[in-house]
DNA sequence: AATGAATGAGCGTTCATTCAT
DNA sequence: GATGAATGAACGCTCATTCAT
């Protein structure tokens, strides 16, 4: 994960795709059943009933199978996010605040998270990021997405909208999986509400009235 | 960083201190330059200008080495951290809202973040977390701290407490250091206002009128 | 030499079948010329004009290769041994004394153990034994044999047989490999006599009257 | 243990006396309990409760240690073994076959080997011999003994007597300690019988009439 | 004499990667 | 393409030995 940006290369046929399919599906089981220190590539390549020296007629390197096994993960989890954003805004109407839609993407959230708990937790606690890697990436295109959404719902400036975007999808981002990861000692309820009151609260004020803080900004 | 708590010996001279010292000053450089995968034993010898054999005089395993150097940057996080937010809370007086001591923790803990961003990037994208580490120690007795304030606060019984502190310590962790690593296109006084006006609010809440969810508990 | 039963995988190929004998030859090479605490891995792959990593394709740890060239040995010096042993039995016939096979497999005996002599130096003076190790089952295989042979002979109970085993055939493998590595002063024909006097009065005072101490047992 | 003849210092101060005996009494423990291969310098050091650089003192290198160790239960066993013999030999008196001097002899030998079998096991298992050795000197100065013994006793001439006392000694020996450490399945007592048959046969035949062998001397 | 911190060559072993088949 | 044998640099760690104090 030496975020050197290596990319498998573009299999040309059904046969080569079943290997990739396959080395990668390995690759994911390994990782989860062994821990980024066990993900070797012989190991994924026995794994994936491959010889090494196959492997790496797809992959340049060991850190391209990692990388598109992150990336899989990260597809996926972006286009159920943003599908769960996007319908929990549009079935909460206009009108109303903020909370409705922000408890049911949570909801969405802490349901797709849950899922598969063995394979976050190693994504989350084992394997390195890259400055500007794959999470970056993802994390930037979920803010655009709400960049977007706030703008519509009448933020003010790009700028404001931006920033405020960022806030929402790391505090989001981090407090879902954490639940899932840390399981602290209170209910799946008590978390949603937390983060709602966090930030539905926050986002009505951001929208309603623009700036709020009541001691001045600095 | 297998968190099974293995600890350097204590040294029982000066000369052996300086060592301790020099081990664990190369162990941070070569974290910081090579990373962790790049943080072998003899390098971190070589760069401490000791022998393989020395380091491990002082030190039962390479873990220990780099849990030192992890320890240190968070036992003086949390003592700088922990000062701040104190100090903050006092200085803010009971009356007001708790914006400004919000505000003010958040500037100690950028100044703080922002003084070693190196170290920091490779601790927080780098280094394994293990579920029960120091690093989840560390977040645990801020949560500690956070909950008995609160507590003092108004709030309502302990587990809402815990649960709102668990909430803005992670929160406010996440988006501090993540603004002080990605750099993201806006300045230091947004970033503070905005998580000022997101944890402010929902602690006022919290703290004023108890359960606030205007849309309804799950 | 740690008797866990470490075993070489079975080569698949002519190939492999070549580099295990390499491996093992390079082992048997070293450790006669740098002695047990010489033969490293390192050392017998630089010997087999291989690298690290090629033995231990073929080998599961150190032990294992030693394993295997102090098997080879024992392998061959039971077949010897035996056959000799029993074509000696065979050729003296059933009506005189013992001494005849005696003599004829004790010159089989030296004749093998003179043809490695720096081996057999190594194994017997180097090696460490371990209690239920190879060179224990060795002996053991060679008692049943020679019990047998004293059980068909007439030996009295199967008891007694197996005591008169045991102590011939360690009588004079130690004595013959002894003859061998320390050189005593005198000929290779005083030791045979000697030994044939020992063993062959021994058996036939065990073979035809049955219990002869004349001073009485304790 | 690499024969080089390493021979410690000798100390000239009463403290330094004690020391010595520290040490060797430090690596008896610790060789018996640790084995060969865990009979490091600093290991046996701290059990002598002395510093590594004071063993160095008085030993020119780890073999030393071991080898005090070695001669000190090589001299115990010399003159209780030597003692036995002679007293066995005196008791018996002249008249009567040799059975009774041998059998005292086999039971004063097991007595002594079955004393210590911890440590006789890590000599006869682990410790390297080396062909000019400690026990090649102690077998040969029972060598000369046996033969002193045989030639007063009416053997031939010289070097008939010292061929077969060289095996006896061997036979003797290695099948004394062998029973001690092996356990085969039968009692001390049978052993003892056998050995009389065997070495008693063996030497009244020897002793009285000279050459034996009926099938012809080669 | 005595200490014990320091050394550094060397150990057994792994694994990302290559290349002859 | 596909294989899998082969590579070799590098790893974490040990320990006999030295030497400044």
């Amino acid at each position: 994960m030496s975020g050197r940006g290596a990319r498998r290369r573009e299999p040309r046929q059904e046969r080569s795709r079943a290997m990739v399919e396959r080395i990668v599906a390995a690759g994911r089981d390994v990782l989860v059943t062994r821990g980024y220190d066990g993900a070797s590539t012989n190991r994924i390549a026995a794994a994936a009933g491959v010889s090494p020296g196959s492997l790496y007629q797809y992959f340049p390197d060991k850190d391209a199978v990692l990388t598109e096994v992150l990336d899989r993960y990260l597809d996926a989890m972006e286009a159920r996010v943003s599908r769960a954003f996007l319908d929990s805004v549009a079935a909460a109407g206009p009108g109303a605040g903020t909370a409705p839609a922000v408890r049911a993407t949570l909801e969405a959230l802490l349901d797709t998270f849950g899922e598969e708990p063995d394979l976050l937790r190693v994504i989350v606690e084992q394997l390195p990021r890259s400055p500007g890697g794959r999470r970056a990436a993802f994390a930037g295109r979920i803010d655009d997405l709400v960049t977007t959404v706030l703008l519509t719902r009448g933020a003010g400036d790009t700028d404001a909208a931006r920033a405020a975007a960022w806030t929402v999808v790391r505090t989001v981002e981090h407090l879902t999986t954490g639940f899932v990861l840390e399981r602290p000692g209170f209910a799946r309820a008590v978390v949603v509400d937390e983060l709602t009151a966090l930030v539905a609260g926050y986002l009505d004020a951001r929208l309603s009235g623009g700036r709020v803080a009541s001691d001045g900004p600095s």
